[in-house]
DNA sequence: TTCCAGGTAGTCG
DNA sequence: CGACTACCTGGA
């Protein structure tokens, strides 16, 4: 028997939901999008909830659920105020966008688009890890095809969900087909398709790095602590992840921790940057990041998105490529 | 077909 | 420390 719950959340300021679904933000792929609602499974007080969620004709969520157990509405809602930043008052963070006259035109590419954090800091681990890839599809794909191989499944009325595996299970998972092979010992199967390796999620040679990241995660490295730490100790913790540099690093803390003051440095934004305040000079990466968060300071995290959409919708990427 | 992208790890000086 | 290259995979 499920549990069905229907309620909405009020946002004070600014939300674009599909903006925030599309605008390429590497924490976790877009929802299930069927008949209006974009649907996703959570774990909430460790239950399954599936969360179906729309926005009404006055952009207020219009939020459905389903669930085997009763699951307290406040809970739900704040998962979805986290995962979606709804306690952010963009109205502050336009404000400070407005004094600056490289960042002001990013307000009208990008009202309403929010941080769009990961299910839970070890999710974002991998997931992060994973997208030091080249398209957004295949890091989609790959993050998919985890959860499909190794995750829980759970059926609602709108189909099969399944959840992201634990540190333990993906941990244990074997790297490449041969390592499945070898795990069969005698009792391989005649036309055997070996599918069930990271190797096959078309993460190519980060395989390695997760699974050994899924090992730290689980006896090495706690991710609770993170939480408390002064940034650039967290920082300088999950740099010990294998697979994790400084860009993923920030994504991390970002994404899964909801650190605003990270500033995620990838090519484009060390473009982007570039072009609008140091033009015509090549900096370090390094000094770009120190950049963004010595002038960005808590909103740091959003400059980095808005620059980045504002870039992709107004074509300066474009030229910053061909510039190349 | 070859080449390239994306960030990290590893190697060399 | 800095500069350079290998790593995978799929799209140009």
């Amino acid at each position: 028997m499920k549990k069905k719950l229907n309620f909405i959340i009020k946002n004070k300021t600014p939300l674009n939901l599909s903006l925030t679904f599309n605008s390429g933000q590497t924490s976790q792929p877009p929802w299930k999008e069927e008949k209006g609602y974009f649907h996703e499974l959570f774990m909430i007080d460790r239950e399954p909830c599936l969360l179906k969620v729309r926005q009404d004709s006055v952009g207020s969520l219009d939020i459905v659920t389903e669930s085997p157990e009763d699951l307290p509405k406040k809970k739900i809602s704040s998962k979805i105020r986290e995962i979606f930043s709804l306690n952010d008052d963009l109205n502050q963070l336009y404000d400070f966008l407005s004094e600056d006259p490289k960042l002001s035109p990013t307000i009208d590419f990008c009202k309403g688009l929010r941080l769009f954090k990961a299910h839970n800091p070890f999710e974002c681990v991998i997931s992060s890890i994973a997208s030091s890839n080249c398209s957004i599809l295949r890091w989609t794909r790959s993050v998919q095809d985890i959860k499909q191989k190794w995750g829980e499944k759970y059926h609602f009325s709108s189909g099969y969900f399944y959840t992201f595996p634990s540190p333990a299970v993906l941990g244990g998972v074997p790297e490449h087909d041969l390592e499945e092979m070898q795990r069969f010992e005698d009792n391989l199967p005649g036309e055997f398709v070996f599918e069930n390796n990271l190797k096959a999620c078309g993460v190519g040679y980060r395989a390695k790095y997760i699974i050994k990241a899924a090992q730290m995660v689980r006896e090495d490295i706690n991710l609770k602590k993170l939480a408390k730490m002064k940034y650039e100790m967290a920082f300088d913790t999950v740099l010990e992840l294998p697979g994790v540099g400084p860009k993923v690093a920030d994504c991390i803390l970002l994404y899964g921790f909801g650190r605003g003051e990270a500033f995620p440095t990838d090519v484009w934004i060390k473009r982007i940057i570039e072009h609008l305040y140091f033009p015509g000079e090549d900096l370090k990466p390094p000094e770009i990041r120190e950049f963004g968060m010595e002038n960005f300071g808590q909103y740091a995290g959003y400059v980095q998105l808005y620059l980045f959409h504002y870039a992709r919708k107004s074509g300066l990427l474009d030229s910053l490529q061909k510039k190349k």
